[in-house]
DNA sequence: TTGACACCCATGAAATCCCATGATATCCCA
DNA sequence: TGGGATATCATGGGATTTCATGGGTGTCAA
């Protein structure tokens, strides 16, 4: 299962393009699709990022639903169609398409931060205003994390 | 697997001609017909489309439904009596037949959706409200996927 | 002969490749 | 453990390819 950790700063340049953290480059090897897919995050402004593994897992998942089943189309349709993929260019850049930039408000750095089976990108100001809200939530109603075998 | 993410709009020339997006054309590589089956949606105002690996498996699973119960017939009637093979030319394009092209509402432009395993065809701004209503009933049913992995 | 359709070529825009650079981080051996 | 040698990484920009799109021409059948 790939992981991601941390948060790393990089620069988008005049093309849109930016670099992927090595961590997350490596985490993401040997995928059938080099590259990551992404999408924008309907509770944050930011872009929500996986493996393609990730995003076989959630296909595997919809297909045991009925095809052609209202069920099945209003799924699909949700998860893939605004997704996209981003492939690495041989230095393992992407190139971040300009409806997510301005969805995150990104336009010349942009952080990647780990949320252990995703990642997302954010506009780094907002970034950490994000993280210093989701803090002092998670201090305030003494969050816990629930233990045991799978997640929720 | 033959994967299928994202949305793209391509035009529709006066021969009735569209390029099939590259990516999609690189999910549908080394099967053994070059080029999509495709067949009208009897839901939606869209064309169904898939590789001809996804349409061996769905006669397969057709074939697993009672033979001569009317659902049988009307599936297999509405599905593979339905369908074209429409192959890519020399750049990736195919040929949009007219009865569906109609049946779409598609005349200039032609809107392709990933939906995993298929992906659909849709006049643009037909897509666009099937999109918002899709999102809607997947939030008021708080629909979920089959658990597996890790959800949200 | 007249469409319908497959095949071919041309084009501009956009994405990708490729190489160069400097800055870090890592390695290795004394 | 120090510190030079060696990789790795993020970044920049020019060159090249891909892609979507337009149009022409040949071919086969009605």
């Amino acid at each position: 299962m790939a992981v991601f950790i941390g948060t790393f700063e990089n620069k988008v340049d005049q093309k849109g393009r930016v670099s992927v953290p090595a961590v997350f480059r490596q985490s993401l090897a040997g995928l059938s699709f080099s590259g990551i897919v992404a999408f924008r995050s309907h509770r944050a402004d930011a872009i929500e990022s996986c493996g393609m593994d990730f995003m076989e897992q959630m296909i595997s998942r919809v297909s045991e639903i009925d095809l052609f089943s209202e069920t099945h189309d209003d799924l699909a349709t949700t998860i893939f169609s605004d997704s996209q993929q981003l492939a690495f260019d041989g230095t393992g850049r992407i190139m971040l398409p300009q409806g997510f930039r301005e969805h995150a408000g990104i336009t010349d750095r942009a952080a990647f931060v780990g949320m252990g089976q995703l990642f997302q990108i954010w506009q780094p100001d907002a970034l950490e205003r994000h993280k210093a809200a989701a803090r002092d939530r998670a201090r305030a109603q003494r969050l816990t994390l629930p233990a045991g075998g799978g997640g929720r």
